[in-house]
DNA sequence: CTGGGGAGGGGGCCC
DNA sequence: AGGGCCCCCTCCCCA
């Protein structure tokens, strides 16, 4: 007895999940788009992304072999066996980067559909049979990323193949959609021109028509020397507009269950090759002994001038020995930042209590920040749950729920209107008592830390005060941003791990440290910070300047930091 | 091996 | 939204 569909709806099924970042545990970067997917599913199409999977949850892919036009096709196509090309795409040097793509990550079977494609259109420009890539081309193509700079102009042509560079030109209808602004910032080829100047304000905005529907796009701005492409990936936070449902543009936020659609996102009237079940390169490669393990990353080698030491927090590869819960790294590492738990924005999780993370929260160092849990039980009975914003466009209408009244709304915006018009009180994290329990610990860490009452810092007027802990501040906007500190749910989550934050700010921060993005350079030593601040703190380095000194022992420090620490060592007991 | 200092990095939070 | 600062963790170096 067979299901005559079964491979096709578990297809389709993983592909909705892919759209919505559900369970993904990998996240490709080409250029400065992420991708989300599943190992599995990467391994089962190629034994490249087999080896490169395995021991990574980050994936860099070289950019003169595949760019992120091309390779939302080509995840396409690993998710449903079918090249979707639209009339822009169909074009000859399409194929031909599809090829060339194809061919650098081992799918064999999407590199024989673009050869057949090109041979039937009287391509004569084809790249030649597939090199797979050698030892040579996968050190290179692994974790790029560890290179502190790529060739200067690498971000401005695309396949180019090393044999066949002359006869692929850059696609310029690959990149249409890819303006500078918005998908480059600060690229090596910005050098010089203080980059600033770039304010993309990149937080998108662009919705539907010229976005790139590649994933995040996490722009900051361009840095104020030289970049790599890895320094381009800027954050784009607002989530709002972040394609991330990009490669499967969802039509709706169908649930799970419906199986019943066609691939949403697929264009009508675009030419669709479906690969043929016969085809069996795959399977015999996936038999294969695993190729050479993914190069190690440097640990800690020449820290000074290893930049992107730690790109992924929490998916970094060293960690890939701790348990992998729905694509993060949890567990105990440093018993202080483990990561939360991806929380899965459907609704059909579990009605999203996603609140896993409270245990971590509850592990971590007690920070005083409202650690969105600790309350104990990991339950609580108010609930509000912003959809993942980065995923909007996968879900369509009324993305966000408002949990307890069940309502939905399209925007986290009208969402929030609408939280407020409940009780202040369900807002805050409780017991079951209606106490606050978290709330009189952090009271407690931030009366000990805070030299005036909380409710009267410095005499000018703070009028507006905080109902829970009576902190109070000179604006209204600032209160209510204190405020959300006091909420059982984040409202802005990282669409890479999705660790929750009460402020938009430092989810985005968050987001540059996922990858690597450092604006800030030093122009004495070149070493590049992710902010202005750590910059400055840097600079006393090379000046010499030590501001911060100790009262007690006449010792100064670049950092007030270290000075505190050194003041810890006078009055510890020891 | 250990303790202290220097410094990179992350998160919270206020402005 | 972004800047700036505080606090914490961690790693490395060195005495």
């Amino acid at each position: 007895m067979e299901l005559p569909n079964h491979a096709k709806q578990l297809l389709l099924q993983l592909n909705q999940q892919r759209a919505k970042g559900f369970l993904c545990d990998v996240i490709i970067v080409v250029e400065n788009a992420l991708f989300r997917a599943h190992k599995n599913i990467l391994a089962a199409s190629s034994i490249y992304f087999k080896s490169l999977v395995l021991h990574d949850n980050l994936i860099n892919l070289d950019t003169e072999m595949v760019n992120p036009s091309v390779f939302r096709q080509v995840l396409d196509f690993i998710y449903t066996g079918k090249l979707l090309s639209s009339s822009d795409q169909s074009s000859e040097q399409n194929f031909t980067a599809l090829l060339t793509a194809a061919s650098y990550l081992q799918l064999h079977d999407l590199a024989a559909l673009c050869r057949k494609k090109l041979k039937r259109s009287g391509g004569k420009s084809l790249p030649g049979k597939p090199s797979t890539p050698g030892p040579l081309s996968r050190s290179r193509l692994n974790n790029q990323r560890l290179s502190t700079s790529t060739p200067a102009g690498s971000k401005n042509h695309y396949p180019p193949t090393p044999s066949d560079a002359d006869q692929l030109q850059p696609d310029e209808g690959l990149r249409d959609k890819l303006s500078d602004d918005e998908m480059f910032v600060g690229s090596s080829g910005r050098n010089g021109n203080g980059g600033n100047g770039s304010s993309n304000g990149n937080l998108s905005s662009g919705g539907s028509a010229g976005e790139p529907d590649l994933g995040l796009d996490l722009s900051k701005k361009s840095p104020p020397s030289a970049g790599t492409a890895t320094d381009a990936l800027s954050p784009h936070s607002n989530s709002q507009e972040s394609p991330q449902s990009a490669s499967v543009s969802t039509t709706n936020s169908a649930s799970l269950d419906d199986s019943s659609t066609t691939l949403p996102g697929v264009d009508t009237g675009s030419e669709t090759m479906e690969l043929n079940s016969s085809s069996k390169a795959s399977e015999e490669t996936q038999n294969q002994p695993d190729g050479p393990p993914p190069q190690k990353k440097s640990r800690q080698g020449a820290r000074k001038n290893e930049w992107p030491k730690r790109e992924v927090s929490g998916l970094k590869s060293e960690d890939h020995e701790r348990p992998l819960v729905n694509g993060v790294i949890v567990g105990p590492k440093d018993g202080r930042s483990s990561d939360q738990s991806f929380q899965c924005k459907d609704e059909e999780e579990g009605g999203e209590n996603g609140q896993d993370h409270t245990d971590e929260s509850g592990q971590s160092d007690g920070e005083s920040a409202g650690g969105g849990g600790g309350t104990g039980g990991g339950h609580h009975s108010a609930n509000y749950v912003y959809r993942q914003e980065g995923f909007e466009p996968a879900f369509g209408d009324n993305l966000y729920v408002c949990i307890p009244c069940g309502k939905g709304f399209p925007s986290s915006e009208q969402l929030n209107a609408h939280v407020e018009t409940h009780n202040e009180d369900e807002l805050y994290i409780k017991e079951e008592g209606g106490t606050f329990v978290k709330e009189e610990d952090e009271e407690e860490a931030e009366d000990l830390s805070a030299p005036v009452g909380p409710s009267n810092f410095g005499s000018e007027a703070r009028p507006f005060k905080c109902t829970v802990c009576s902190k109070s501040y000179k604006d209204p906007a600032t209160l209510r941003q204190h405020e959300k500190s006091h909420w059982l749910t984040r409202p802005f989550p990282c669409n890479i791990c999705g660790k929750m934050f009460t402020q938009r700010g430092t989810m985005t921060r968050h987001m540059r440290s996922h990858l690597g993005l450092k604006p800030f350079a030093c122009e004495e030593c070149g070493m590049r910070f992710t902010r202005q601040y750590r910059l400055t703190e840097h600079m006393r380095v090379h000046s010499g300047e030590k501001p911060y000194e100790c009262q007690l022992c006449g010792g100064k420090f670049t950092q007030q930091r270290n000075l505190i620490s050194h003041l810890r060592m006078h009055t510890s007991p020891s």
